[in-house]
DNA sequence: CGGTCATGTAAGGACCCTTCACATGAGGGT
DNA sequence: ACCCTCATGTGAAGGGTCCTTACATGACCG
């Protein structure tokens, strides 16, 4: 049986796990992925410093958990806005490159766990794989607008797909949260990020992604 | 006077503060900036635990000081790349670009102090203002650019600089370190940044962006 | 009803950060 | 050349946090 966020503290507390992932969390969004300790979480889960390692080696494999349930939250939430591509391709890229921002403004501690924690990928292939998945939403969405372009222009998806990832996470890494690490900007991160994927799709040769600038 | 690396270590050492800084850089490049003490670097430069609070106040001057000497690197890096846009605007934005990913591959542990280590830009001043200079190269270079648009359709140069540093960044981030962060790729990250900025300079009307494709 | 094992606790050792009083020697003023 | 001054480094100690090893509890199952 598993209990929800106000669930009756047992002796055995019964669901530390998911409280201390929970803490984690908390944590992180409050002091960054580095000012987080095990103890601490703990602390914050109501039970003493000891407990955590029975359900996890250490302080990394908690953040590689942690990590793992974010890549898994964000993929949902690209495929969500990506809509297998309807109602069509260049919308839904829109669509996806939003959630990708909304995704780390919204969830800045599951973003900072997955993206800026330090936790390699190798540290667990569950991590690896979620990551994988992942990524493979923005890759599926890239082949199919791939795939609406004359063959002999068509650039590889991949490459695609990456330069998306890096331009996206480059936005919302430099520009993308509220907190201290932000510059000021003339605009908004969701404009600036949405501008450099139509340029950039517009240069890939893509007809409709600049019609309104082609004088 | 100052000593150069392996001068001679007298009573009061002569450059401390040189030693800690490089003290801090060997650390972070070998365990990220969040392992990393001030008691080690301490250790490290060979001297007790509480001499580095007569150079710095806490461990964050330190790491802001780091950072804002990476900046200070980062930007001459850039603005050797760049060389006043010649010959050509186009190839020295090339060379820049490159310039920014051989910085964060050749020095990442000043790279993990600028942009990872989450020190806010307003821990000091000087921090800010050797960010904002760095960045200013890349504007500049935007501007040049850009002049050599027709003037009817010529995008707004921050907006293309902030563009350009996102994906810099975001290629640097996730592909750019060869340590374990890395993921795999089918292609080098200097490659795949060319090839991104190529496409979409193209996106941005520039005439010459497309043709090239030369090692 | 009794055994076994997962789960949580308590105490101990280690490290770190910070501050104090004190030691050292480089450099300036005379 | 000499002494004085002050920046710089030392050593030790307090306070705190963290991580880990030996022990206690009770949930589940035959």
């Amino acid at each position: 049986m598993t209990w929800g966020k106000g669930g009756p503290r047992g002796y055995h507390h019964g669901n530390l796990k998911e409280a201390l992932v929970r803490a984690a969390l908390e944590l992180i969004a409050q002091k960054g992925p580095a000012g987080f300790t095990f103890a601490e979480a703990a602390r914050w889960a109501g039970v003493s410093p000891a407990a955590p390692y029975r359900h996890f080696r250490d302080r990394d494999e908690l953040l590689a958990d942690v990590a793992r349930r974010g890549f898994e939250r964000f993929e949902a939430a690209l495929n969500a806005a990506w809509q297998d591509g309807t109602p069509d391709p260049l919308a839904a890229f829109d669509r996806t490159g939003k959630a990708y921002l909304d995704f780390a403004r919204n969830e800045p501690a599951y973003y900072s766990a997955m993206f800026e924690a330090g936790i390699a990928p190798t540290t667990s292939p569950e991590l690896a794989q979620a990551g994988e998945r992942a990524f493979a939403v923005l890759r599926r969405a890239a082949e199919m607008l791939v795939a609406t372009m004359p063959q002999k222009d068509r650039p590889p998806a991949l490459m695609v797909g990456l330069h998306i990832w890096a331009l996206s996470h480059g936005v919302a890494s430099l520009f993308g949260r509220g907190d201290a690490a932000r510059r000021t900007l003339p605009m908004s991160a969701e404009d600036l990020l949405e501008a450099g994927v139509l340029i950039y799709l517009r240069g890939l040769g893509l007809p409709a992604a600049g019609a309104e600038r082609s004088a």
